[in-house]
RNA sequence: GGGCGAUUAGCUCAGCUGGAAGAGCGACUGGUUUACACCCAGUAGGUCGGCGGUUCGAACCCGUCAUCGCCCA
């Protein structure tokens, strides 16, 4: 017998180790099923579950599990990245601790360290994907520093590099002045913060009367300036164009370009060019052949490249001197205030990126972009919801050359070896590199290592096996569906797609759906200074995790984002406890599954019924995953499940489970688990515990006995023959549903007392509506508390009151509690809502262009609907008249 | 500045290719039924952001304005 209430830890705790432990969520390579393919975008392994992760997961499960019930061979791939930065910081944090650093260490015993960390912490967030019910492939788990990982990585390192794809360049990066490091465009956030702009003067060298003036919000690059940049077209400068400046402070004589860059309405409309330290000003620089001057060191100090007394300072303090100074010269001319952009790094936000000129590896992005652009506009990879395509064309169409190279050491070690006079060896191995040098040659290896993402970008053909050429190669490449958010097309969807392309020569995913962000119920994005995060297990421990998935599921509709709220966990939850309460039901009224059970050959007509709706439930549901409509299919499942199921069959059949009739108490008891049955069969890939845990209790299993055979999980996703939907009984259901919702209503307005059974008078009624009457009359009495149900003519009996459903008028003579006025409101109400749809009709109909325009159906249509209003309106008005007669 | 999206019931949101405005929560009224008070029955609530246009017909298509959000620079 099924506790009394639902408790979502006892059940969730039973059953995941059993699942994972039986093989179940394992591919096989052998089967002649059709073969699906999820790669996970790796998580980070330093991270911890996080309320985005429990999206994502959720909605990849759902797939897999539905995929896999449609008889899919499937391969979740999971796995963790390396995530050079955040590891390698987590890990000199913990030496700090320790009053050690990496440096005291060295590299080889400090990557020991990483490594420790990794097997100790490592495995945080995948213990805790699967608190989440995740059932990826875990046999097939990769990381992405593991042996075969490293091999694909410089595997596609070297080859890219012999097709000229892969070139070293000093060119400007965001460099992490603290760990000392390059770091994505990506990693980089704009923050706006007050700051001032301040206004120099630079004298001309053919007369230092005169100046230019320029506007700056960085005055300590003003050492490293070689130029001045105008406006081609700008009057005011015109003379000046080719003329030289003397640069304060430094001394240097820099020359006045034309430059489209500079911007007339801007400021002065002069710009100083700091190549060696704006992006801007790097591309101004190479147009015009300014010099580069790099005036930074690694920690963002002044370099041996300024004056004496600026060396060694720091960026920020040489920008309070260069101001004394120009003020102490006369040379400033205005300070104002502006709010401008920073830059900084997006993991601390606190520390400010310097763009700072570095020898880099870097990737042609730009030619491995151009097919990865084509699959897209060709549809070989289709995004859904369609409209992220352009997000990915925008940012693939504008790729920048991809710095590759990091100067950290946990991550691949860039397979290139350099000889004493800086000759380069790209190679798998030293030896390699050694033969192509030459015996005798003394050969370092790059010290850097590369961007995490290079490796990611490899992960849908790499954790298949890639460079062999395996069996899992040929099955589950390309694979099927990337699921994730996006924030993520950047970072991993344009990268594996270049990647994919370029090296398996075939897109690494068919389909692309991209789901939104999680934010707070206030639409606020979650973040720890905001104090605003919402944590899974928090909510796993309080709700549930099935409550936990299906809130996710029903909330993420397509293109937009997702506010959490607990209410709407809590609404979920108490759904989680209807289907325990009405498994409960069906186990105190013996309703077990029949194993012969033919859902197309019930006979009665509740059975015929729910079996229909059943059957248009699975189907819908089906489209609705097959499109990734999770919405949808969680919504059609509450409706059918607690609206349909609980509310009207279980209701609708208590007469018959207590009723005399065993053979129909018989069919009834055996659709009554059969569709429940179903109902969690296809709840299962969104509520996998709760729906396993009744699946067994119903079946009479012991739920932590079960073999994986009968399990809900391994079951085919239902369907129906045509035979299975039948439409006369489906209606004829349909319209008791609707009568006994009529008298409901007429006896909750006109305060009918509950308890109160009424003999009812039924007019009017046609021979369809007597059949369905008399064929139902039990449940409707019963459920619409009637004592008697007779067919009547003439005059209604005083104190009665009517009302219709189609065209026949439904008497309860209630004369001891009528309230006359409040029976007369109600009618007039009612008479005045279809009087005002008749007019809406009518207006249609007279309209002459609709008779002539518009299609056959949808005029007979509303031609049927004026005349039902009329009969509905006429007897409405009988009632009334004859209300004022009594 | 460029791009994308949103604006529908008090709140959060559905609404497929145009053909009688929906759900959940909340509110209100009332609760007889041994599955369920994390429940049951019922009720109220909307000029579908504004203005134009296309159409026989617009929440939906087009234009425009307004407000809000996100991404990129």
């Amino acid at each position: 017998m099924l506790d009394k209430t639902f408790d979502p830890k006892a059940v969730e705790s039973k059953h995941y180790k059993r699942w994972e432990d039986s093989g179940v969520f394992a591919c096989d390579i052998e089967s002649s099923k059709t073969a699906y393919t999820i790669p996970m975008p790796p998580p980070n392994v330093t991270g911890s579950l996080h309320v985005g992760h429990a999206l994502t997961i959720t909605l990849q499960d759902i797939i897999t599990r539905y995929r896999r019930m449609c008889g899919d061979d499937v391969l979740w791939q999971p796995g963790t990245d390396h995530a050079g930065i955040a590891t390698q910081m987590m890990v000199e944090k913990q030496l700090n601790t320790e009053g050690t650093s990496r440096h005291d260490l060295g590299r080889e015993k400090f990557l020991d360290r990483v490594w420790q960390w990794k097997e100790q912490y490592g495995s945080t967030i995948t213990t805790q994907l699967r608190h989440l019910g995740g059932t990826p492939d875990w046999k097939r788990e990769r990381f992405t520093m593991d042996d075969g990982m490293s091999k694909a990585v410089s595997k596609v390192f070297i080859q890219l590099y012999k097709e000229g794809l892969i070139y070293k360049d000093k060119r400007l990066v965001n460099w992490h002045p603290i760990l000392h490091t390059s770091v994505s465009d990506l990693e980089v956030t704009s923050i706006e913060k007050q700051g001032n702009m301040w206004y120099f003067k630079y004298p001309l060298v053919e007369d230092p009367t005169k100046f230019v003036e320029v506007g700056t919000t960085r005055p300590e690059t003003m050492l490293g300036d070689t130029g001045i940049a105008v406006h081609p077209d700008d009057d005011r400068y015109k003379d000046l164009i080719g003329k030289m400046v003397k640069l304060p402070i430094v001394g240097r004589e820099i020359p006045i370009v034309a430059d489209e860059y500079a911007d007339p309405e801007q400021g002065t409309g002069a710009v100083k060019i700091t190549p060696a330290h704006d992006f801007n000003d790097f591309e101004v620089g190479k147009r015009n052949n300014l010099e580069v001057i790099n005036i930074l060191d690694a920690n963002a100090q002044i370099n041996e490249n300024a004056p004496e007394e600026y060396q060694g300072l720091d960026r920020f303090k040489a920008r309070k001197k260069v101001v004394a100074e120009f003020e102490e010269l006369g040379l400033l001319s205005k300070i104002e205030n502006i709010t401008h952009a920073v830059p900084y790094d997006e993991k601390s936000k606190s520390v400010v990126l310097e763009p700072w000129l570095t020898d880099q590896w870097y990737c042609d992005a730009e030619t491995l972009a151009k097919p990865a652009i084509e699959a897209v506009e060709t549809g070989k990879t289709e995004f859904v919801p369609k409209n992220w395509e352009n997000t990915y064309f925008e940012w693939m169409r504008n790729i920048q050359p991809w710095c590759i190279s990091r100067q950290l050491w946990w991550g691949h070690r860039i397979p290139a070896w350099y000889d004493e006079n800086g000759g380069v060896y790209v190679a798998e191995t030293k030896e390699e590199a050694q033969a192509e040098a030459g015996e005798n040659i003394k050969l370092t290896q790059d010290e850097d290592v590369l961007d995490t993402w290079f490796s990611s970008a490899l992960w849908p053909f790499s954790t298949l096996g890639w460079p062999d050429d395996t069996k899992e190669l040929q099955r589950y490449y390309p694979s099927d569906t990337l699921i994730t958010g996006f924030d993520i097309i950047f970072f991993w969807v344009a990268r594996m797609m270049m990647m994919g392309i370029h090296f398996m020569d075939d897109v690494p995913f068919k389909k692309v759906y991209i789901h939104g962000l999680i934010r707070d119920e206030h639409g606020q994005k979650m973040s720890k200074t905001k104090g605003n995060i919402v944590d899974p297990l928090d909510i796993i421990d309080e709700y549930g995790t099935d409550a936990l998935r299906f809130t996710l599921a029903a909330l993420a509709t397509q293109g937009r984002d997702i506010k959490l709220s607990k209410d709407r966990i809590e609404g979920y939850r108490n759904f989680a406890t209807k289907l325990w309460n009405v498994a409960r039901y069906c186990e105190m009224n013996e309703c077990k599954p029949i194993p012969e059970f033919n859902p197309s050959t019930t006979t009665h007509t509740v059975n015929r019924w729910i079996i229909s709706e059943l059957a248009v439930l699975s189907k819908k549901c089906a489209t609705a995953l097959d499109s990734f409509k999770f919405n949808d299919a969680a919504n059609l499942l509450y409706q059918f499940a607690w609206g349909t199921f609980c509310d009207w069959y279980i209701e609708i059949t208590k007469p018959l489970l207590s009723g005399e009739d065993e053979s129909a108490k018989a069919e009834t008891r055996a659709t009554a688990a059969y569709t429940f049955n179903q109902i969690i069969l296809m709840l299962n890939p969104i509520m996998p515990f709760i729906s396993e845990e009744l699946h067994a209790h119903l079946h009479d299993k012991n739920p932590a006995e079960t073999t994986k055979d009968e399990w809900l999980m391994t079951q085919s996703w239902p369907q129906f023959e045509e035979s299975a939907i039948d439409q006369n009984k489906t209606d004829e259901m349909n319209w008791v549903i609707r009568f006994i919702t009529t008298v409901r209503s007429v006896r909750a307005d006109m305060h009918v007392p509950p308890a109160a059974f009424i003999h009812m008078k039924l007019r009017d009624a046609s021979s369809v509506t007597k059949d369905r009457i008399n064929n139902n009359e039990e449940i409707i009495k019963r459920l619409a508390r009637l004592e008697t149900i007779e067919e009547f003519t003439g005059e209604a009996p005083k104190g009665s009151i009517q009302t219709i459903i189609d065209e026949a008028t439904i008497i309860l003579p209630i004369a001891d509690i009528i309230d006359i006025g409040e029976e007369r409101q109600r009618l007039e109400k009612e008479i005045n809502k279809i009087s005002k749809d008749i007019d809406k009709v009518d207006k249609k109909l007279s309209n002459e262009n609709f008779i002539a325009k518009a299609p056959a159906e949808v005029i007979t249509e509303q031609k049927k609907r004026k005349e039902d209003a009329e009969i509905a309106i006429s007897k409405l008005n009988q009632a009334l008249k004859q209300l004022d007669a009594t």
